[in-house]
DNA sequence: CTGACAGATGTAAACGTTTTCGCTACTTTG
DNA sequence: CAAAGTAGCGAAAACGTTTACATCTGTCAG
């Protein structure tokens, strides 16, 4: 049926192994026999079977990657990152998505592992110890969350925080409400590590309400809640939140940035596109992706122990839904 | 290392033969020991290594599938179907971002051939003769799109425009304008041929413009457009590009839907949270999923030659931004 | 000239399954 | 009761690689 190492050692005038070797390690054969079984390979469209490879190899040459949501355009916008990066590296990625239940989550990462050399997992969710368990079976690399001894590509949520509280305080603004994300996600508790540290730098005030759910519809909700505070702006944990912001504030006949300023996290592809453009923070997430892969192949080619922990920069993407607060009324 | 199917032969005290039969065909076994392998497997945490298993089988338990944008939610809409399916049928599912590129499309779909029993291609631009290539290869599911011999999940698209075309006549329209797609895509085509069948029937008037791009960008510009032909409603190929005619029309200061209705089509998450929410045609985006790897399996499972050409139906989703034309001036 | 050594290649075992074939023991049938 | 089938199971071959080991040739040092 397929073609075989052997139909191409019978081409080439020599054995199996010669084969094999004149493809995986070149310098093992003489040029002149090498360049013979090259040709025939070439000739005879051949393909090893990775099947066979990794049977005796025991990598795969496939590694995957577990998302709690595809629809999510974070998500997809890493995966799109280690897409390209293990195609560059002859990977091949699976994909798998939990659908946000972490008991799905914890089983997919298990019946991953059997079949790839490696898998990154994007999963605010699930456990510590089932992470450590997992790590025991195959090699993990995290995104956007911080394990003890487990690689991790990591986007600097709190310095991003930082820029916002920055240029809000900068425009004016002494009155700041931060809406939270969920309790447990690793992003949510930088970003409140880096708002606690920029406030208290700049001594202004700050509101936390939540957690919501990091949804439209919690954008909504949280909205009412915010102005009841009185602020001049309100932080969302997310960009689909602070859009959620944004409508709840139209319906009310409020103006932004005239009346209230808004921003978001992550700059999806929305957050330019909605009207007025959100001010937000552009998280690096092909850039992530890229790294994870990366870190997932350092791991497995070189055989050091070190774990390494990167942290990738965010910038603050400056639009439309921020400005200076308006003049008090009773000065 | 891991345990091997020896490891349960020996706790089972029976050979490796029947636990394999245990596990792969049960009836094949005496219940008694069938249940004695399968504690022993239970207890060992044993694992079928695929590798082997597809060595000699052929099969790979993989499936792939190649989309030209990850960062597009209509794929992965589809993609979220194909996960969930592929699953349920304990298949894992190899994917590729061709970066809209025909060429790398087809390396893809190659590449992809070697590690998986089936490839799912959602792929408007590749060629016929390519795709007709890879058919020969492995065993293709073609996704919106209509090749003969090749099994394929469609969404009726020419039925959706007929919706919005009804919708529209309904409310008053007699001048309609659609911005055209790609004039490759397969449902353009057929959006187009949905659109001219009801405009002639009710014999309303239509202008096609285009193609534009089917982005934002291609909304901005198309929009101008189409406001020069004096239209009462503006279809969109896509949402995305409905977003880019709402926003132009907004800083034209046009009122919709009081001046111009607009109509996109896809019902990406962002047609419901967009101001005014757009009326748009849902697609059954992971049902489309889950039928192409169904339509995948079958071909995979029976021998039977019959391609299946299956139509998912499509829906009109009226929101806020159609609504009656506004009264003739000069009447 | 001999021994050792290096380079190039071949032989065969191994990887973990599935599956064909054959064997045994039992049941059915004439 | 003999012949023929059948159910249940084990032995071993096969899948397509990689790689440890063996073999062979030639080169070089002594």
């Amino acid at each position: 049926m397929a073609v075989t190492i052997r139909d191409v050692a019978r081409e080439a005038q020599v054995s199996v192994a010669t084969v094999s070797r004149a493809l995986s390690s070149p310098d093992l054969v003489r040029p002149a026999t090498r360049d013979r079984v090259l040709s025939a390979a070439a000739q005879l469209g051949y393909q090893p079977n990775r099947a066979a490879r990794g049977l005796i190899t025991g990598r795969t040459g496939n590694l995957g990657i577990v998302v709690p949501d595809l629809n999510n355009p974070f998500f997809t916008g890493v995966l799109k990152g280690v897409q390209a990066r293990a195609r560059q590296a002859d990977y091949a990625v699976f994909v798998a998505d939990s659908d946000e239940d972490r008991t799905t989550e914890e089983q997919l990462v298990r019946a991953m592992a059997k079949q790839v050399d490696g898998v990154i997992v994007c999963s605010p969710g699930i456990d510590d110890t089932l992470l450590y368990e997992a790590a025991g079976i195959t090699s993990l690399v995290m995104l956007n969350r911080r394990l003890r001894g487990v690689p991790a590509a990591l986007m600097n949520s709190a310095s991003g925080m930082r820029q916002v509280v920055d240029h809000l305080v900068a425009l004016g603004h002494r009155k700041l409400v931060y809406l939270n994300g969920p309790r447990t996600s690793w992003s949510n508790k930088e970003r409140r590590r880096g708002l606690r540290l920029a406030t208290q730098q700049h001594g202004v005030d700050l509101v936390e309400l939540g957690p919501f759910p990091p949804r439209y519809e919690g954008g909504l909700q949280a909205c009412d809640l915010a102005l009841a505070t009185g602020p001049t702006a309100i932080m969302a944990y997310n960009d689909i939140m602070a859009l959620g912001v944004l409508a709840r504030l139209r319906d009310r006949g409020i103006s932004v940035p005239g009346d209230v300023s808004v921003t978001g996290f992550d700059d999806l592809m929305f957050a330019e596109l909605c009207s007025p453009p959100l001010t937000t923070v552009a998280m690096p997430l092909a850039p992530a992706g890229t790294l994870a892969v990366d870190l997932l192949l350092d791991g497995l080619n070189t055989d050091s122990a070190d774990v390494r922990q990167v942290d990738l920069d965010t910038q603050l993407i400056v639009r439309a839904t921020t400005a200076p607060p308006p003049p008090k009324l009773h000065p």
